[in-house]
DNA sequence: CGCCCTCTTGAACCAGTTCAAGCGCAGTGG
DNA sequence: CCACTGCGCTTGAACTGGTTCAAGAGGGCG
Protein backbone atom coordinates (compact mmCIF):
# COMPACT_ATOMS: atom_id res chain seq x y z
CA UNK A 1 0.00 0.00 0.00
CA UNK A 2 3.09 2.36 0.49
CA UNK A 3 3.35 2.39 -3.35
CA UNK A 4 0.18 3.71 -3.86
CA UNK A 5 -0.33 7.85 -3.32
CA UNK A 6 -2.87 10.47 -3.49
CA UNK A 7 -2.98 12.77 -6.11
CA UNK A 8 -4.92 16.17 -6.41
CA UNK A 9 -6.35 17.10 -10.19
CA UNK A 10 -8.27 20.51 -10.88
CA UNK A 11 -11.78 20.47 -12.37
CA UNK A 12 -10.93 19.02 -16.46
CA UNK A 13 -8.42 17.81 -15.81
CA UNK A 14 -7.71 14.28 -17.58
CA UNK A 15 -7.12 11.43 -15.72
CA UNK A 16 -5.97 8.88 -18.26
CA UNK A 17 -7.55 8.07 -21.97
CA UNK A 18 -9.84 5.51 -23.30
CA UNK A 19 -7.29 2.90 -24.88
CA UNK A 20 -4.28 4.30 -23.02
CA UNK A 21 -2.48 1.15 -21.58
CA UNK A 22 -3.90 0.53 -17.74
CA UNK A 23 -1.29 1.05 -15.19
CA UNK A 24 -3.23 1.87 -11.84
CA UNK A 25 -6.85 2.19 -10.61
CA UNK A 26 -8.53 4.77 -8.36
CA UNK A 27 -10.48 5.58 -5.21
CA UNK A 28 -12.43 8.43 -4.96
CA UNK A 29 -11.22 10.56 -1.54
CA UNK A 30 -13.08 13.84 -2.69
CA UNK A 31 -14.62 14.74 -5.51
CA UNK A 32 -15.92 14.00 -8.72
CA UNK A 33 -14.79 11.89 -11.36
CA UNK A 34 -16.79 11.58 -15.11
CA UNK A 35 -15.89 7.99 -16.90
CA UNK A 36 -16.75 8.46 -20.46
CA UNK A 37 -16.19 7.52 -24.40
CA UNK A 38 -15.76 9.46 -27.62
CA UNK A 39 -17.63 8.09 -29.99
CA UNK A 40 -16.24 7.50 -33.65
CA UNK A 41 -19.35 10.09 -34.43
CA UNK A 42 -17.74 12.64 -31.91
CA UNK A 43 -20.31 12.33 -29.52
CA UNK A 44 -19.16 12.08 -25.90
CA UNK A 45 -21.04 9.03 -23.97
CA UNK A 46 -20.56 9.88 -20.09
CA UNK A 47 -21.28 6.25 -18.73
CA UNK A 48 -20.68 6.79 -14.98
CA UNK A 49 -19.59 9.55 -12.94
CA UNK A 50 -17.96 8.73 -9.21
CA UNK A 51 -17.75 10.54 -6.11
CA UNK A 52 -15.82 9.85 -2.23
CA UNK A 53 -15.43 6.41 -1.09
CA UNK A 54 -15.72 4.77 -4.89
CA UNK A 55 -13.47 2.44 -6.47
CA UNK A 56 -12.55 2.77 -10.49
CA UNK A 57 -11.05 1.32 -12.86
CA UNK A 58 -10.33 -2.15 -10.96
CA UNK A 59 -11.37 -3.87 -14.27
CA UNK A 60 -8.66 -2.39 -16.07
CA UNK A 61 -5.75 -3.00 -13.89
CA UNK A 62 -6.61 -6.46 -13.07
CA UNK A 63 -6.73 -6.83 -16.81
CA UNK A 64 -3.44 -5.49 -17.47
CA UNK A 65 -5.17 -4.00 -20.65
CA UNK A 66 -6.26 -0.98 -21.58
CA UNK A 67 -9.00 1.55 -20.66
CA UNK A 68 -11.79 0.70 -21.55
CA UNK A 69 -12.96 4.35 -21.05
CA UNK A 70 -11.71 7.73 -20.14
CA UNK A 71 -11.45 9.58 -17.11
CA UNK A 72 -11.52 13.31 -16.08
CA UNK A 73 -11.81 15.40 -12.87
CA UNK A 74 -15.50 16.71 -12.82
CA UNK A 75 -14.71 18.97 -9.95
CA UNK A 76 -11.63 19.52 -8.07
CA UNK A 77 -11.04 16.53 -6.49
CA UNK A 78 -8.45 13.93 -4.56
CA UNK A 79 -7.82 10.62 -5.67
CA UNK A 80 -5.90 7.69 -4.27
CA UNK A 81 -3.62 6.29 -7.07
CA UNK A 82 -2.93 2.28 -7.07
CA UNK A 83 -0.45 0.87 -9.61
CA UNK A 84 -1.81 -1.87 -11.26
CA UNK A 85 0.99 -4.45 -10.02
CA UNK A 86 0.20 -3.63 -6.81
CA UNK A 87 -3.08 -4.19 -6.91
CA UNK A 88 -2.57 -7.35 -8.59
CA UNK A 89 -0.03 -8.39 -5.49
CA UNK A 90 -2.40 -7.84 -2.84
CA UNK A 91 -5.10 -10.04 -5.09
CA UNK A 92 -2.68 -12.64 -4.73
CA UNK A 93 -1.66 -12.81 -1.60
CA UNK A 94 -4.98 -11.81 0.29
CA UNK A 95 -7.70 -14.47 -0.48
CA UNK A 96 -10.13 -12.16 1.44
CA UNK A 97 -9.40 -9.56 -1.24
CA UNK A 98 -11.10 -11.24 -4.40
CA UNK A 99 -14.10 -11.29 -2.57
CA UNK A 100 -14.36 -7.50 -1.51
CA UNK A 101 -13.08 -6.87 -5.40
CA UNK A 102 -16.46 -9.17 -6.23
CA UNK A 103 -18.48 -6.94 -4.23
CA UNK A 104 -17.51 -3.96 -6.00
CA UNK A 105 -17.97 -5.13 -9.13
CA UNK A 106 -21.46 -6.38 -7.99
CA UNK A 107 -22.29 -2.78 -7.33
CA UNK A 108 -21.21 -1.38 -10.59
CA UNK A 109 -23.35 -3.91 -12.54
CA UNK A 110 -26.53 -2.75 -10.39
CA UNK A 111 -25.70 0.78 -11.21
CA UNK A 112 -25.36 0.31 -14.66
CA UNK A 113 -28.36 -1.75 -14.30
CA UNK A 114 -30.28 1.15 -12.90
CA UNK A 115 -28.84 3.28 -15.76
CA UNK A 116 -30.33 1.06 -18.38
CA UNK A 117 -33.72 0.80 -16.94
CA UNK A 118 -34.13 4.91 -17.07
CA UNK A 119 -32.80 5.07 -20.14
CA UNK A 120 -34.98 2.52 -21.62
CA UNK A 121 -38.20 3.40 -19.95
CA UNK A 122 -38.04 6.73 -18.74
CA UNK A 123 -38.53 10.16 -20.06
CA UNK A 124 -35.67 12.94 -19.70
CA UNK A 125 -37.61 15.20 -17.35
CA UNK A 126 -38.57 11.38 -15.36
CA UNK A 127 -34.49 10.85 -15.67
CA UNK A 128 -34.07 14.57 -14.16
CA UNK A 129 -36.45 13.96 -11.33
CA UNK A 130 -34.58 10.84 -10.03
CA UNK A 131 -31.19 11.93 -10.55
CA UNK A 132 -32.68 14.99 -8.04
CA UNK A 133 -34.19 12.52 -5.78
CA UNK A 134 -31.25 10.77 -5.55
CA UNK A 135 -28.80 12.96 -4.98
CA UNK A 136 -31.48 14.67 -2.00
CA UNK A 137 -30.25 15.36 1.57
CA UNK A 138 -32.43 16.62 4.56
CA UNK A 139 -31.69 20.30 4.83
CA UNK A 140 -33.92 21.68 7.89
CA UNK A 141 -37.21 20.57 7.53
CA UNK A 142 -36.88 20.04 3.49
CA UNK A 143 -35.02 17.92 0.86
CA UNK A 144 -32.02 19.93 -0.84
CA UNK A 145 -29.89 18.98 -3.50
CA UNK A 146 -26.61 20.63 -4.19
CA UNK A 147 -25.86 19.97 -7.95
CA UNK A 148 -23.00 18.17 -7.79
CA UNK A 149 -21.32 19.51 -10.97
CA UNK A 150 -22.08 21.53 -14.04
CA UNK A 151 -25.68 21.45 -15.74
CA UNK A 152 -23.62 20.20 -19.07
CA UNK A 153 -22.23 17.48 -17.22
CA UNK A 154 -25.33 16.21 -15.87
CA UNK A 155 -27.17 16.41 -19.17
CA UNK A 156 -24.63 14.15 -20.68
CA UNK A 157 -24.68 11.58 -17.79
CA UNK A 158 -28.63 11.82 -17.69
CA UNK A 159 -28.28 11.42 -21.91
CA UNK A 160 -30.02 14.65 -22.87
CA UNK A 161 -28.89 18.25 -24.57
CA UNK A 162 -28.35 21.08 -21.76
CA UNK A 163 -31.29 22.63 -23.32
CA UNK A 164 -33.58 19.56 -22.41
CA UNK A 165 -32.75 19.12 -19.02
CA UNK A 166 -33.05 23.35 -18.68
CA UNK A 167 -36.40 22.58 -19.84
CA UNK A 168 -36.70 19.57 -17.30
CA UNK A 169 -35.95 21.46 -14.48
CA UNK A 170 -38.55 24.43 -15.56
CA UNK A 171 -41.10 21.63 -15.61
CA UNK A 172 -40.51 20.47 -12.15
CA UNK A 173 -41.23 23.71 -10.68
CA UNK A 174 -44.45 22.93 -10.91
CA UNK A 175 -44.26 19.96 -8.48
CA UNK A 176 -42.25 22.21 -6.36
CA UNK A 177 -38.74 21.68 -7.27
CA UNK A 178 -37.43 25.60 -6.83
CA UNK A 179 -33.96 26.68 -6.90
CA UNK A 180 -32.40 27.91 -3.79
CA UNK A 181 -29.23 29.39 -2.75
CA UNK A 182 -26.73 26.86 -3.66
CA UNK A 183 -28.66 24.03 -4.87
CA UNK A 184 -32.44 23.27 -5.42
CA UNK A 185 -34.86 22.58 -2.53
CA UNK A 186 -37.69 19.90 -2.99
CA UNK A 187 -40.54 20.76 -1.46
CA UNK A 188 -43.12 18.04 -2.29
CA UNK A 189 -41.04 14.46 -2.43
CA UNK A 190 -44.04 12.32 -2.85
CA UNK A 191 -45.25 14.19 -6.32
CA UNK A 192 -41.59 13.48 -7.17
CA UNK A 193 -41.57 10.02 -6.72
CA UNK A 194 -45.34 9.62 -8.55
CA UNK A 195 -43.90 11.78 -11.62
CA UNK A 196 -40.80 9.20 -11.90
CA UNK A 197 -43.38 5.96 -11.83
CA UNK A 198 -45.76 7.68 -14.48
CA UNK A 199 -46.33 6.20 -17.16
CA UNK A 200 -46.38 7.51 -21.11
CA UNK A 201 -50.41 7.93 -21.50
CA UNK A 202 -50.51 9.26 -17.83
CA UNK A 203 -47.51 11.46 -18.28
CA UNK A 204 -49.68 13.17 -20.75
CA UNK A 205 -52.88 13.34 -18.46
CA UNK A 206 -51.20 15.30 -15.63
CA UNK A 207 -49.91 17.89 -17.90
CA UNK A 208 -53.09 19.03 -18.74
CA UNK B 1 -21.62 -30.08 -8.65
CA UNK B 2 -23.17 -33.10 -8.73
CA UNK B 3 -25.72 -30.97 -7.02
CA UNK B 4 -26.12 -28.49 -10.26
CA UNK B 5 -28.80 -29.88 -12.71
CA UNK B 6 -29.72 -29.29 -16.04
CA UNK B 7 -33.31 -27.80 -16.90
CA UNK B 8 -35.20 -26.83 -20.05
CA UNK B 9 -37.38 -24.02 -20.15
CA UNK B 10 -39.88 -23.35 -23.13
CA UNK B 11 -40.23 -20.34 -24.66
CA UNK B 12 -41.72 -17.50 -22.42
CA UNK B 13 -41.90 -19.60 -19.37
CA UNK B 14 -40.48 -17.65 -16.46
CA UNK B 15 -36.94 -18.67 -14.53
CA UNK B 16 -37.28 -16.62 -11.23
CA UNK B 17 -39.06 -13.27 -10.70
CA UNK B 18 -37.48 -9.56 -9.76
CA UNK B 19 -37.07 -9.63 -6.22
CA UNK B 20 -37.64 -13.44 -5.33
CA UNK B 21 -34.97 -14.67 -2.82
CA UNK B 22 -32.10 -16.04 -4.96
CA UNK B 23 -31.51 -19.69 -4.87
CA UNK B 24 -29.67 -20.35 -7.78
CA UNK B 25 -27.59 -19.23 -10.39
CA UNK B 26 -27.23 -20.30 -13.87
CA UNK B 27 -25.37 -20.83 -17.12
CA UNK B 28 -26.91 -20.62 -20.68
CA UNK B 29 -26.55 -24.56 -22.39
CA UNK B 30 -28.22 -23.42 -25.37
CA UNK B 31 -31.14 -20.95 -26.11
CA UNK B 32 -31.89 -17.15 -25.30
CA UNK B 33 -32.10 -16.05 -21.95
CA UNK B 34 -34.05 -12.43 -21.21
CA UNK B 35 -33.05 -10.27 -17.56
CA UNK B 36 -35.68 -7.65 -17.17
CA UNK B 37 -37.56 -5.88 -14.57
CA UNK B 38 -40.70 -4.13 -14.43
CA UNK B 39 -40.94 -0.40 -13.30
CA UNK B 40 -43.45 0.81 -11.12
CA UNK B 41 -45.19 2.44 -14.29
CA UNK B 42 -45.79 -1.09 -15.77
CA UNK B 43 -42.83 -0.68 -18.26
CA UNK B 44 -40.66 -3.51 -18.85
CA UNK B 45 -36.95 -2.90 -19.32
CA UNK B 46 -35.10 -5.35 -20.88
CA UNK B 47 -31.64 -5.59 -19.25
CA UNK B 48 -29.48 -8.14 -20.88
CA UNK B 49 -29.77 -11.10 -23.69
CA UNK B 50 -27.85 -14.32 -22.95
CA UNK B 51 -27.31 -17.37 -25.03
CA UNK B 52 -24.78 -20.35 -24.68
CA UNK B 53 -21.89 -20.39 -22.64
CA UNK B 54 -23.32 -17.47 -20.45
CA UNK B 55 -23.57 -17.19 -17.04
CA UNK B 56 -26.14 -14.90 -15.14
CA UNK B 57 -27.45 -14.16 -11.62
CA UNK B 58 -23.86 -15.10 -9.73
CA UNK B 59 -23.94 -12.11 -8.15
CA UNK B 60 -27.43 -12.14 -6.92
CA UNK B 61 -26.40 -15.89 -5.50
CA UNK B 62 -22.97 -14.73 -3.68
CA UNK B 63 -25.07 -11.83 -2.18
CA UNK B 64 -27.79 -14.11 -0.99
CA UNK B 65 -30.75 -11.76 -1.15
CA UNK B 66 -33.00 -11.41 -3.87
CA UNK B 67 -32.59 -10.97 -7.42
CA UNK B 68 -32.05 -7.76 -8.82
CA UNK B 69 -34.32 -8.33 -12.11
CA UNK B 70 -36.55 -11.22 -13.47
CA UNK B 71 -35.37 -14.00 -15.71
CA UNK B 72 -37.35 -15.27 -18.66
CA UNK B 73 -36.90 -17.71 -21.66
CA UNK B 74 -36.69 -15.83 -24.81
CA UNK B 75 -36.65 -19.15 -27.17
CA UNK B 76 -36.93 -22.69 -25.34
CA UNK B 77 -33.64 -22.95 -23.83
CA UNK B 78 -31.36 -25.37 -21.79
CA UNK B 79 -29.90 -24.30 -18.48
CA UNK B 80 -27.45 -25.42 -15.82
CA UNK B 81 -28.79 -24.17 -12.63
CA UNK B 82 -26.30 -24.02 -9.67
CA UNK B 83 -27.70 -23.79 -6.28
CA UNK B 84 -26.55 -20.50 -4.56
CA UNK B 85 -24.46 -22.44 -1.32
CA UNK B 86 -23.01 -25.17 -4.02
CA UNK B 87 -21.57 -22.00 -5.50
CA UNK B 88 -19.89 -20.04 -2.61
CA UNK B 89 -18.81 -23.44 -1.07
CA UNK B 90 -16.50 -23.44 -4.20
CA UNK B 91 -15.59 -20.10 -3.65
CA UNK B 92 -14.73 -20.66 -0.28
CA UNK B 93 -12.88 -23.86 -1.02
CA UNK B 94 -10.97 -23.27 -4.53
CA UNK B 95 -9.11 -19.67 -4.31
CA UNK B 96 -8.85 -19.33 -8.57
CA UNK B 97 -12.22 -19.51 -8.54
CA UNK B 98 -13.36 -15.97 -7.46
CA UNK B 99 -10.90 -14.77 -10.62
CA UNK B 100 -12.95 -16.34 -13.14
CA UNK B 101 -15.57 -14.40 -11.64
CA UNK B 102 -14.35 -11.79 -11.58
CA UNK B 103 -13.26 -11.96 -15.19
CA UNK B 104 -17.15 -13.10 -15.49
CA UNK B 105 -18.08 -9.70 -13.96
CA UNK B 106 -15.93 -7.64 -15.56
CA UNK B 107 -17.39 -9.01 -19.13
CA UNK B 108 -20.84 -8.00 -17.85
CA UNK B 109 -19.95 -4.52 -17.10
CA UNK B 110 -18.07 -4.23 -20.82
CA UNK B 111 -21.37 -5.16 -22.22
CA UNK B 112 -23.48 -3.01 -20.15
CA UNK B 113 -21.19 -0.09 -20.58
CA UNK B 114 -21.43 -0.89 -24.22
CA UNK B 115 -25.34 -0.39 -23.70
CA UNK B 116 -25.27 2.67 -22.35
CA UNK B 117 -23.08 4.19 -24.60
CA UNK B 118 -25.49 3.38 -27.63
CA UNK B 119 -28.28 4.58 -25.88
CA UNK B 120 -27.22 7.58 -24.93
CA UNK B 121 -25.24 8.37 -28.41
CA UNK B 122 -26.84 6.68 -30.90
CA UNK B 123 -30.51 7.28 -32.48
CA UNK B 124 -32.73 3.90 -32.78
CA UNK B 125 -31.78 2.76 -36.28
CA UNK B 126 -27.89 3.27 -35.41
CA UNK B 127 -29.02 0.85 -32.66
CA UNK B 128 -30.59 -1.26 -34.58
CA UNK B 129 -27.74 -1.20 -37.25
CA UNK B 130 -24.65 -2.00 -34.19
CA UNK B 131 -27.14 -5.00 -33.32
CA UNK B 132 -27.05 -6.78 -36.49
CA UNK B 133 -23.57 -6.34 -37.02
CA UNK B 134 -22.80 -7.68 -33.79
CA UNK B 135 -24.66 -11.22 -34.72
CA UNK B 136 -23.85 -11.17 -38.19
CA UNK B 137 -21.98 -14.57 -38.81
CA UNK B 138 -20.57 -14.75 -42.56
CA UNK B 139 -22.53 -17.69 -44.38
CA UNK B 140 -21.76 -17.95 -48.10
CA UNK B 141 -19.90 -14.71 -49.79
CA UNK B 142 -22.23 -13.01 -47.81
CA UNK B 143 -22.62 -11.86 -44.01
CA UNK B 144 -25.85 -13.19 -42.32
CA UNK B 145 -27.75 -12.34 -39.07
CA UNK B 146 -30.27 -14.61 -37.80
CA UNK B 147 -32.80 -13.08 -35.50
CA UNK B 148 -32.31 -14.67 -32.32
CA UNK B 149 -35.34 -13.80 -31.30
CA UNK B 150 -39.20 -12.20 -31.86
CA UNK B 151 -38.97 -8.54 -32.51
CA UNK B 152 -41.11 -7.29 -29.84
CA UNK B 153 -38.24 -8.58 -27.97
CA UNK B 154 -35.56 -7.20 -30.10
CA UNK B 155 -37.17 -3.93 -29.66
CA UNK B 156 -37.46 -3.58 -26.18
CA UNK B 157 -33.53 -4.80 -26.13
CA UNK B 158 -33.03 -1.89 -27.61
CA UNK B 159 -34.80 0.88 -25.96
CA UNK B 160 -37.31 1.40 -29.09
CA UNK B 161 -41.15 0.29 -29.75
CA UNK B 162 -41.75 -2.93 -32.31
CA UNK B 163 -43.54 -0.16 -34.72
CA UNK B 164 -40.13 2.13 -34.24
CA UNK B 165 -38.14 -1.43 -35.21
CA UNK B 166 -39.71 -2.40 -38.23
CA UNK B 167 -39.50 1.05 -40.08
CA UNK B 168 -35.79 1.08 -38.53
CA UNK B 169 -35.15 -2.42 -41.13
CA UNK B 170 -37.27 -1.04 -43.88
CA UNK B 171 -34.65 2.34 -43.84
CA UNK B 172 -31.64 -0.01 -43.63
CA UNK B 173 -33.01 -1.66 -46.85
CA UNK B 174 -31.47 1.17 -48.63
CA UNK B 175 -28.00 0.42 -46.90
CA UNK B 176 -28.26 -3.78 -48.16
CA UNK B 177 -30.14 -5.23 -45.63
CA UNK B 178 -32.63 -7.49 -47.16
CA UNK B 179 -34.73 -9.92 -46.04
CA UNK B 180 -33.65 -13.43 -46.77
CA UNK B 181 -34.30 -17.07 -45.65
CA UNK B 182 -34.54 -17.28 -42.00
CA UNK B 183 -32.97 -14.00 -41.08
CA UNK B 184 -31.82 -10.66 -43.03
CA UNK B 185 -28.70 -10.51 -45.26
CA UNK B 186 -26.08 -8.00 -44.76
CA UNK B 187 -24.39 -6.98 -48.72
CA UNK B 188 -22.47 -4.20 -47.19
CA UNK B 189 -20.79 -4.41 -44.06
CA UNK B 190 -18.93 -1.50 -44.86
CA UNK B 191 -21.64 0.72 -45.58
CA UNK B 192 -23.65 -0.44 -42.07
CA UNK B 193 -20.31 0.66 -40.39
CA UNK B 194 -20.59 4.26 -41.80
CA UNK B 195 -24.03 4.65 -40.81
CA UNK B 196 -23.22 3.32 -37.00
CA UNK B 197 -20.35 5.78 -36.49
CA UNK B 198 -22.93 8.79 -38.27
CA UNK B 199 -23.41 11.90 -35.45
CA UNK B 200 -26.95 13.72 -35.78
CA UNK B 201 -26.16 16.49 -38.56
CA UNK B 202 -24.23 14.01 -40.67
CA UNK B 203 -27.72 11.64 -40.45
CA UNK B 204 -29.85 14.40 -42.30
CA UNK B 205 -27.31 14.83 -44.76
CA UNK B 206 -27.21 11.48 -45.85
CA UNK B 207 -31.00 10.65 -45.85
CA UNK B 208 -31.56 13.29 -48.38
C1' DC C 1 -62.54 -21.74 -42.14
C1' DG C 2 -61.93 -18.62 -38.33
C1' DC C 3 -58.79 -17.26 -34.85
C1' DC C 4 -54.68 -15.69 -32.93
C1' DC C 5 -50.26 -13.91 -33.20
C1' DT C 6 -46.49 -11.37 -35.27
C1' DC C 7 -45.21 -7.98 -38.03
C1' DT C 8 -45.93 -3.88 -41.12
C1' DT C 9 -47.80 0.52 -42.56
C1' DG C 10 -50.04 5.05 -42.22
C1' DA C 11 -51.23 9.44 -39.94
C1' DA C 12 -51.37 12.37 -35.95
C1' DC C 13 -48.92 13.63 -32.18
C1' DC C 14 -45.24 14.44 -28.62
C1' DA C 15 -40.49 14.62 -26.67
C1' DG C 16 -36.22 16.05 -27.46
C1' DT C 17 -32.87 18.29 -30.65
C1' DT C 18 -31.05 22.05 -33.19
C1' DC C 19 -29.95 26.60 -34.05
C1' DA C 20 -30.03 31.15 -32.67
C1' DA C 21 -30.57 34.81 -29.54
C1' DG C 22 -30.22 36.72 -25.01
C1' DC C 23 -29.28 37.08 -19.95
C1' DG C 24 -26.20 37.46 -15.80
C1' DC C 25 -21.86 37.19 -14.15
C1' DA C 26 -16.75 36.78 -13.46
C1' DG C 27 -12.44 38.13 -15.32
C1' DT C 28 -9.60 41.37 -18.11
C1' DG C 29 -7.80 45.25 -19.82
C1' DG C 30 -8.03 49.90 -21.13
C1' DC D 1 -14.40 52.57 -13.16
C1' DC D 2 -16.59 50.71 -16.92
C1' DA D 3 -16.69 48.51 -21.59
C1' DC D 4 -15.51 44.02 -23.49
C1' DT D 5 -15.31 39.33 -23.66
C1' DG D 6 -16.13 34.49 -22.49
C1' DC D 7 -18.82 31.17 -20.17
C1' DG D 8 -22.77 28.82 -18.15
C1' DC D 9 -27.36 28.80 -18.47
C1' DT D 10 -32.04 29.84 -20.25
C1' DT D 11 -35.55 30.67 -23.72
C1' DG D 12 -37.87 30.62 -28.21
C1' DA D 13 -39.09 28.61 -32.80
C1' DA D 14 -38.56 25.20 -36.24
C1' DC D 15 -37.78 20.68 -36.96
C1' DT D 16 -36.98 15.45 -36.46
C1' DG D 17 -37.05 10.87 -34.43
C1' DG D 18 -39.90 8.08 -32.12
C1' DT D 19 -44.44 7.03 -30.12
C1' DT D 20 -49.26 6.16 -30.32
C1' DC D 21 -53.34 4.49 -32.13
C1' DA D 22 -55.62 2.22 -35.65
C1' DA D 23 -55.90 -0.66 -39.56
C1' DG D 24 -54.43 -4.43 -42.30
C1' DA D 25 -51.47 -8.25 -44.22
C1' DG D 26 -49.67 -12.82 -43.73
C1' DG D 27 -48.74 -17.21 -41.53
C1' DG D 28 -49.68 -21.20 -38.33
C1' DC D 29 -53.05 -23.96 -36.13
C1' DG D 30 -57.22 -26.09 -34.16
Amino acid sequence: MQRSRIRRFDRGEGIFLHQSPSRSCYVVMNGWVKLYRILASGDEAVLRMHTRGEAFAFADALRQGQHHYGADAASECLLLEIPSDALRHILANDPGFATVLLGHSFEQIDALSDQIEALKCRSGVQRVAAFLRQHARPRGNHMFVTLPYEKVLMAAYLGIKPESLSRALAKLRDVGVVAAEGGLEITDPDALDELIDLRGAERRMAAS
